[in-house]
DNA sequence: CAGATACTAAGGTATATGCCTTAGTATATT
DNA sequence: AATATACTAAGGCATATACCTTAGTATCTG
């Protein structure tokens, strides 16, 4: 028998994974359900199993959608008595939203540089 | 021994997960890494090494993040000579960021509503 | 207090994601 | 033609997601 060390599988060193919030939140809004959701709660505060109405879905499954969505601060919660109520919280939604306003003006801005060279390159 | 049929593990019918444009286009968002490129390409068309330099990721890797970018719609790609050239696609990119827009308008909506009514309430 | 209601915890399955490596293919460059 | 460059294909691994079910725990209601 032999004690000596056998090659083994290489060692996967990744990092685990480190989400940013902007990350979470994207990937948050990425399912219908959670949009719906955060759609519905612009009209205020709704508990839990009345938010849950109109999905056809098991109920811990619904939870853990406002898990997730809780988890990245896109909502919040309070119990009162045997109900949880849920509402949006505005910033980190707006995060977001500055995000891809940024971003869409980012993009128009090089349009625009590029108007302003096209119309020197005419006058020539 | 016996052939009856034996009371099996319950048979799981899901439907197969089918995304809709908006929800390809906030998954896609949900990765800094093409945040990143998204946000590089407001500069124009680049090619795809050029885009990969900055990130400490195998080449293939990354290019499974364009792929993600494209299958969704929100960048386009096209091959000349040796290299691929990628650029954003503003049509997907505004839907999301429009779905974004009507949420903060809907949710401050609410808000003008209630101030209405404070101020109602206020002058009784 | 018994039963209904509204979650909450725990654990299971199928699929997807994000990374990797190795091995191509197509197009320059020398 | 030989080599380098720029991807592209294929497959593997660890973890995460999106559902599910079953079994709790609080909190009302009668």
């Amino acid at each position: 028998m032999s004690l000596t060390t056998v090659a083994g599988p290489p060692l996967l060193t990744h990092m685990p994974h480190h989400s940013t919030p902007l990350d979470l939140a994207f990937h948050a809004l990425s399912d219908p359900t959670r949009r719906a959701v955060v759609s519905r709660l612009a009209e205020g505060e709704v508990p839990v199993s009345v938010l849950a109405e109109p999905f056809d879905m098991a109920l811990p499954s619904f939870a853990q959608h406002l898990k997730v969505l809780e988890d990245c601060g896109l909502i919040a919660s309070e119990k009162r008595g045997r109900s949880r109520w849920c509402r949006l919280v505005q910033t980190r939604f707006n995060e977001a939203a500055d995000w891809m306003e940024t971003e869409r003006r980012s993009w128009a801005g090089r349009l625009d540089r590029l108007e302003v060279y096209l119309d020197k390159a005419e006058r020539k």
